[in-house]
DNA sequence: CTGTTAGCGCGTTCAA
DNA sequence: TTGAACGCGCTAACAG
């Protein structure tokens, strides 16, 4: 059995809440009594009950972080490196970190953030990868729930978020490879309903028009995020008659998943085709060849979103309750 | 303000008590009644305290699990998909996912063990990544606090864990470069205090004395885990004279760093020289040349460590106390 | 300075 | 079939 106050209280001779406020260094209990409580704590290896303190202070001192995993086989550099900032930044304010793997809008991923909310498990919720007419966003607001989301949305109200500008991202990719001279400049979308997939988009549509080039449909295909999809969209892409002369894609992995479908038909990229992604994971400069990539820093990102919704938690004011990061072209030799 | 079995107490007319009995379905409790309670606690949008009940149980429902995080930018596919198997198996089993993140070795990671612990914050531990003389093992044995590990230690007493036997896998990759006539082959390892670094260095040991070849300790390098350092690590290996024919490297983020330094010398990976990675994971069949690797089911590993540690937790029997499981060698292009 | 009382929200005796 | 009393471990308000 672990030990309690009650446990030092006996031990002591004192009683449960003098040992309470000697333990918290309360300055209304004599030095020589707090030394002995301390003493015999700490002698007994005393450590406070968690559940205990969230019970009576009414707090869990913790964030919760629902991650939307497509498929089983979930596997993305992405998600490690922004957990990992969340989850350094959470216990620099000590706060635990909750974490849910749910497939993306299903009855499953709704449950979870029912319960999460509704049983009081977490003091805030980060929400990532925001939809159009994000629903765990309108539930979260509707429920006065602290929460931060990493995105913008398209609902009618004003919430606490941090975005990448996307659009400004892709417009940059797509303008650097039209000043390389390309022209027919074909590009690998997410799918729709997720909001970046739009900005990013834009972005792209936006620079054809600027330099009056013409938007073609058939010249935009889809894919899931993976490399399968990167893969597989690239194929249709290439097979067009005339095929593109570059590629601009919406995430890293799947920009990978291009490089595959590309090698596939002999050609070289950066040279017969080029191919641009967005995110800059680790892997995109150590690819052959080195992806030319739209930067997000998505470490920063986590502790960013992160430290807001602290902020939030404990009342504090937030410098900024909407933050848009411009992101920057890291030219490398795929394009 | 919460609903809480109070308020319904006070809104039927009934005790918390009988309240509290209705709705968890005990059979004492008059049809009319319990009926009655449940649509005045969903009217009210009743939803337990996950807090209170954990107190009251003393019990949390909730499994921690303590990533080692290697650097700020910490990066890397095989990390989510553990995260995903295990999540998604806890959420099987209505438990929580309790997540942090610590530089591994260093006096936070400690803490964070030990808080966890002793605050009874979860109800057990999944520890990865296992060490030589693994203090987390040792102090969570001591403690009594159970857990599973993914990974062997070299410790003296016996502990659950699961494990995939990197010997055997190192080897078949050794074995198959020798097969194809590589003599001089060459080894990235993991760094040292890793245990399964060792396992897989046995592993290419064993096959070269199988077939009569030399341990040539200069042909030996050690990386970091990342790209970057399976990169400078192949470079060093490289520059050797006479070079080797092929490189066995141990996971395949650093197979795919030799890639790249493979690339920078003009080498034509798969035909001037051969490279292997240990992992499969999902960016190795999409890399160029596609990775020979071997492959672990890490989606399923983290599915059954988290099923083993929530039967521990629950005091059932384990079917099996230690897993040891095979990999499978997947031929690709890269050698 | 210290102890008593009370309560956080829930579940589990034991009586009635 | 129901309710009163109690305890999980901790902290806060109030006496003394």
């Amino acid at each position: 059995m672990p030990i309690t106050l009650k446990d030092i209280a006996t031990a002591t001779g004192f009683s449960v809440t003098t040992v309470s406020r000697a333990l918290n260094d309360y300055d209304d209990v004599a030095e020589e009594t707090k030394a002995r409580i301390k003493q015999v704590a700490l002698e007994l290896g005393y450590y406070p009950s968690a559940t205990a303190r969230h019970l009576q202070k009414r707090r869990t001192d913790t964030i919760g972080f629902v991650i939307p995993t497509f498929g089983p086989r979930f596997s993305d550099p992405y998600f490690s490196e922004l957990l990992a900032g969340i989850g350094n930044e959470a216990a620099e304010h000590d706060f635990d970190l909750l974490v849910s793997t749910r497939p993306p809008g299903e009855e499953k991923e709704k449950e979870a953030y029912h319960r999460l909310v509704s049983s009081r498990r977490v003091d805030g919720l980060l929400v990532v990868r925001t939809r159009q007419k994000d629903w765990r966003i309108a539930y979260l607001a509707e429920q006065g729930f602290p929460f931060v989301a990493f995105g913008r949305s398209d609902l009618a109200f004003d919430f606490p978020w941090l975005d990448v500008d996307g659009a400004c991202g892709t417009e940059q990719a797509t303008q650097h490879l039209i000043d390389r001279g390309h022209r027919r400049i074909a590009y690998i979308s997410a799918p729709d309903g997720l909001m970046f997939s739009h900005h990013r988009m834009n972005g792209y549509k936006r620079a054809l028009e600027k330099n009056g080039l013409s938007f073609v449909e058939e010249r935009v295909a889809f894919g899931d995020l993976t490399q399968r999809g990167g893969r597989q969209a690239a194929r249709r892409l290439l097979s067009l008659l005339p095929p593109p002369t570059a590629i601009v894609v919406c995430n890293d992995l799947m920009a990978l998943g291009a490089f595959k479908a590309a090698h596939e038909q002999n050609l070289v990229i950066g040279q017969d085709i080029a191919i641009t992604g967005f995110d800059d994971i680790p892997l995109a400069e150590h690819a052959y060849p080195p992806l030319t990539t739209v930067h997000q820093p998505i470490y920063h990102i986590g502790i960013t979103v992160c430290r807001m919704l602290v902020q939030l938690i404990r009342q504090e004011a937030l410098e900024e309750r909407q933050v848009l990061l411009k992101p920057q072209l890291i030219v490398r030799e795929s394009g």
